[in-house]
DNA sequence: CGAGTACCTGACTTGATTGC
DNA sequence: GCAATCAAGTCAGGTACTCG
């Protein structure tokens, strides 16, 4: 069936049953998660050339679908917009039994019995044939709650803009009431303000065969210079994970930075971008300046957690030193810590902290988010509103590539109405910077286990949190805070637990749940960085358990289950319909080591390994150890789940490490150092190098192969045979095993030298963590908590 | 929409085995 | 003792995909 059957045939309903009177010529055709319905009209080709694919799903954009009705023996045309309301749901309320709620129309049951309905729901047809009454009324429930809900959007719509429509996303609503009040209400140029201008442009045009005028936004030429740094100062939200492991019992709170994105772009004032100047002056840079720079910086050893972003493939790293491009809030947090900064090449752009340019939109979303019932459909609704419109100044800066079904191929998704990435760069450098600003605020005795975008987990007291927040950043976020909504709090409790566990950037879970009678959820810290769980497994306290015995049970081999659905490209380009596909992932719950191991034990109660962490030096020891990780654990079947376990990578991190250029390709997994050992000597005896002879020392290649087995070197007549490649000198790690066979073989061969074997680079300790205690002093007969200042 | 992975592919190295 | 052979292991780069 063709869209404009259906079309047809609903309108002859309506006019047959007397409940329409009157035809439409244009109107909006909605659904809940379009991409399972769309593709099964049998004009679904032609269609796509007039829909556009946005986050999965089917919609119109710029403009609707030409439909051709047949009505009254004669054919009109008709205009289609179609929405999905999937695209216009608060983040929290995806699902269409959540949408139902939030418009008073609730999902319809098939079946009393769970299972069954799980069942019909999965073959329709079946319940068709059992119960078609119940399945007719389930069928429409869903169109109703939908029109229903498309409905209340256009009212509100209408209440805040003045025009009746339903556009694509909840975002695009966002940025359509800024655009209204910066022209309106505070009588800005939106061009202005985001530092572009109107020009005109000469283009030829193929179609008419002659030059077109036509006009377009560019960024200001002084502006424009700059944009290619600012946008290398943009970057996401801080992840880290501080603690690998079970942590020790203590009463554990988990920190939000009461609205942090709004807050930040609330703090912007009116840019004068044609002022706009370059300085390497340090003292230009305060918390609330907008301005970028590529600067270096070098903290010093007592600061915990540095606060410098530099970009790797994993993410955002915060080494000890290195190079940085970021924007001002976090240049001066960094001078308050101590850190030796120079500014290579820095811009600031002179606002006017009298004028905010996103002020009054935020609170205006926010007090009308504060008017209405906490968790209704308005309330979500204005939430929604102030937190997307950050990401739209960031949209299209980082290129992300989508499909497009006019084209039918992948296009990097263009900026926004109000992308600018001196903005996107100053507002999560803030959010970054008041995160910072607390956790090194915070007494060395205390722990902080994690930290994600813009709160953290810690066993500090409310007193130690209170002395914490009291630096610049967090006097403007209070200040900001104050402004929007009446109260200066700039940190919330999410949660309260007595034993978190943790294993990498947002994967964390709890072995004690907290006593706080606040209500549900508070009690237990869940996020399970990437881990689905069963369908069936439904409330956070079973998917937390069920995450947890994961961990601890976890073997390299362990899978988990997911389903997937088929994507917009397979339906378009292999006419593929949208079914559900089971396949499943590689379960990895090992650390990230965004951070290096200081201190590193054996944890009691559960029994699992532990260690603390602190920053890495530098970028590059991330990188190298990253790679370590995945060419020993990915490929080899392997967790880190005891010291021995730990131990075998530190050996193998540091075999590799040391030998660098070239030297650390082809070690074996086991026993990388003994192995390197071996090839070695067995090429310098075949070759008679590094003080050995062929023939002197050790008559045959059998005699030699045992007398290095002998030293503690598993060695076979076959090994030297295969030494065919000539002996390369200083190619074996410095290990403490190679050390100590190496002693042992000089008492057979004494004119062995032992420094043309062995490199001289030391490379990546993370051995020595090992004789290290836990900072926090643990009791590790108990697993009970000792502050380092009673011990 | 950013962050973080998993998976695929093709080229190269290594170590066990075999025949001379 | 040496050369040839082969399967398994290793490496690097690119891409698709999901979650929060």
């Amino acid at each position: 069936m063709k869209l404009a059957d259906l079309l047809t045939l609903a309108f002859w309903k309506g006019i047959s049953t007397g409940a329409v009177d009157k035809l439409p010529t244009l109107m909006y055709v909605v659904g809940h998660f379009t991409r399972a319905d769309i593709p099964a009209f049998s004009d679904f080709k032609d269609l796509t050339a007039q829909i556009a694919a946005v986050r999965s799903t089917f919609t119109s954009v710029d403009k609707g679908v030409k439909v051709v009705t047949f009505l009254d023996g004669g054919t009109v045309e008709k205009l289609v917009i179609l929405r999905d309301t999937m695209l216009l749901t608060p983040a929290t309320s995806k699902s269409l039994w959540e949408l139902g709620k939030l418009v008073g129309v609730p999902k319809i049951t098939v079946d009393p019995d769970p299972e069954r309905e799980l069942f019909y729901k999965k073959n329709m047809d079946i319940l068709l044939r059992d119960k078609p009454d119940v399945f007719e009324k389930y069928a429409i429930n869903d169109a109703v709650i939908c029109v229903k809900y498309l409905e209340r959007l256009i009212d509100m719509y209408a209440g805040i803009l003045g025009k009746r429509k339903a556009p694509a996303t909840l975002t695009a609503i966002g940025v359509d009431l800024l655009m209204k009040k910066w022209k309106t209400d505070l009588k800005m140029d939106p061009l202005e303000v985001i530092g572009k201008q109107k020009v005109v442009s000469k283009i030829y045009s193929k179609r008419l065969g002659y030059y077109k005028t036509e006009k377009v936004e560019v960024p200001l030429e002084q502006v424009a210079f700059y944009l290619p740094l600012a946008t290398e100062c943009y970057h996401g939200g801080r992840g880290e994970q501080f603690w690998f492991g079970p942590a020790f019992v203590d009463d554990w709170t988990d920190y939000d930075l009461a609205g942090a994105y709004p807050t930040a772009m609330a703090l912007i004032g009116f840019p004068n971008w044609s002022n706009l100047r370059q300085t390497t002056k340090l003292d230009d840079f305060t918390p609330g300046t907008l301005g970028i720079a590529n600067v270096r910086f070098e903290f010093p050893k007592s600061v915990r957690f540095p606060t410098m972003p530099v970009r790797s493939e994993n993410g955002l790293i915060f080494p000890r030193a290195g190079v940085s491009n970021c924007s001002a809030p976090e240049i001066a947090l960094a001078r308050s810590l101590g850190a030796k900064v120079t500014i290579m090449h820095g811009v600031v752009v002179p606002t006017d902290a009298s004028k905010p340019v996103f002020r009054d939109f935020i609170r205006e979303c926010v007090a009308k988010r504060l008017s209405f019932k906490k968790g209704s459909l308005d309330a979500l609704f204005w939430k929604e509103l102030s937190n997307s419109s950050y990401g739209k100044t960031a949209q299209g800066l980082h290129s992300k590539r989508v499909f497009d079904l006019r084209d039918q191929e992948m296009k990097d998704l263009p900026p926004s109405k109000i992308t600018n990435p001196f903005y996107a760069a100053f507002i999560t450098s803030f959010v970054r910077a008041a995160l910072g600003e607390v956790m090194n605020g915070l007494p060395q005795n205390v722990c902080v286990f994690s930290c994600t975008t813009d709160g953290f987990l810690t066993n500090a007291t409310a007193a130690q949190i209170a002395g914490a927040s009291s630096g610049p950043i967090c006097q403007l976020y209070s200040e900001s805070r104050d402004m929007l909504t009446s109260n200066p709090t700039i940190l919330e409790v999410k949660h309260r637990v007595r034993q978190p566990l943790g294993w990498r950037t947002r994967g964390q879970a709890t072995l004690i749940e907290g006593q706080a009678d606040e209500g549900d959820g508070v009690n237990i810290v869940l996020a399970k960085g990437g881990i689905y769980t069963p369908q069936e497994v439904d409330s956070t306290r079973l998917q937390n358990s069920f995450i947890t015995n994961l961990f601890l049970n976890r073997t390299p081999s362990d899978r988990i289950e997911m389903a997937t659905k088929t994507g917009i490209r397979d339906m378009v380009n292999f006419d593929a319909d949208l079914v559900e596909k089971e396949t499943s992932k590689r379960l990895n719950m090992e650390f990230d080591w965004k951070r290096r191991p200081v201190a590193v034990w054996d944890a009691v109660g559960p029994d699992h390994l532990s260690f603390a962490t602190e920053p890495w030096d530098t970028i590059d020891q991330f990188i190298e150890m990253r790679r370590y990780w995945e060419s020993f654990a990915i490929e080899t079947p392997r967790c880190l789940k005891t010291v021995a376990d730990y131990r075998a990578f530190a050996i193998s991190v540091m075999s590799q490490s040391s030998l660098k250029d070239g030297g650390s390709k082809y070690l074996k997994r086991t026993d990388p150092d003994l192995n390197r050992l071996r090839q070695s000597l067995c090429a310098a005896w075949r070759n008679s190098k590094a003080g050995l002879a062929k023939g002197v020392d050790c008559k045959t290649a059998q005699h030699f192969a045992d007398t290095l087995t002998d030293a503690g070197i598993p060695c076979k007549r076959s090994d030297i045979e295969n030494a065919r490649s000539a002996f390369k000198p200083k190619n074996c790690p410095k290990t403490p095993a190679v050390i100590i066979a190496l002693t042992k073989l000089l008492t057979v061969f004494p004119s062995l030298e032992i420094d043309t074997l062995v490199t001289s680079r030391d490379g990546i300790d993370i051995i020595a963590a090992m004789d290290r205690p836990n900072p926090f002093g643990i009791n590790s007969e108990n697993g009970a908590f000792v502050s380092t200042e009673d011990a």
